[in-house]
DNA sequence: AATCAAAGGTTACAGCTGTAGTCTATTATA
DNA sequence: TATAATAGACTACAGCTGTAACCTTTGATT
């Protein structure tokens, strides 16, 4: 459905505040924001980016709007995690997971036996 | 060293065959990539970008110039897959592996197995 | 009532990215 | 040798992104 959407790195952080505190207003993000240090106007330009990309919609029942996400959390970590495999490790997950392992610290056994599993996997998830 | 390099996904195509294929002229760039249906223009477009960016290097011993990766594969695959795991995954290794083994097909048992390790590797990799 | 802050809307502007055209010198080929 | 293809260098241009200012209206505070 929202296969298109494309959502950048600023974007996310108001997102992922979002996702978490549904129905908020304008100066409940900028409150939340704080820390990023962005100001008043940038993060209007982000949720406003976001609403005419139609992740974010408003309600405007009350004089002071409320954003809420139109797209989940979950459908968006996934379309991010599968375009971040095909870019990065040719679509292989294996790829990815034994890359993953390597920079962890397991021991040695932990770690046979994840890439044991890794090895199960396969390269599924394709394209 | 190279932190601060940033590759956009269709210089990724180019650099996956610098990788494969260090030393090559623009020509052969030119013939392995004619799948992708760029012109011959972007394609230099590209490699000149990913020239001044340092990301390849430019041996003109010869006439027609050979061109090389500057950044090795394995570190431009941990630096993206770190930004990307802060970015969609706020830093949690082992949230994107759960996600990761949801989305495959393992059994019941080896997903078990694969969590169980997931638990102990922990949030390491903050940052 | 006068003033200030914030909301909502609009505009800005530079850097990156995707995608490609033009020009000139050189090389290969008929 | 005339011609075509290519390399290398430079320019182009729109869309996305990061980052923000300005303006007008409205609600809150003095």
């Amino acid at each position: 459905m929202n296969n298109e959407i494309n959502i950048s790195e600023s974007e996310w952080t108001v997102m992922e505040y979002l996702w978490n505190n549904p129905m908020v207003t304008i100066t409940e993000i900028r409150k939340a924001l704080s820390s990023t240090g962005w100001s008043d106007s940038t993060i209007k330009t982000l949720v406003r980016r976001l609403v005419s990309k139609n992740a974010v919609a408003i309600n405007d029942e009350a004089a002071t709007f409320r954003y809420y996400p139109l797209i989940s959390q979950q459908e968006c970590r996934l379309k991010e995690t599968k375009s971040f495999i095909n870019r990065v490790y040719d679509g292989s997950v294996s790829m990815l997971v034994t890359n993953l392992a390597a920079d962890s610290n397991l021991t040695d056994k932990e770690t046979e036996e994840l890439l044991a599993l890794i090895e199960k996997m396969g390269n599924e998830q394709e394209k």
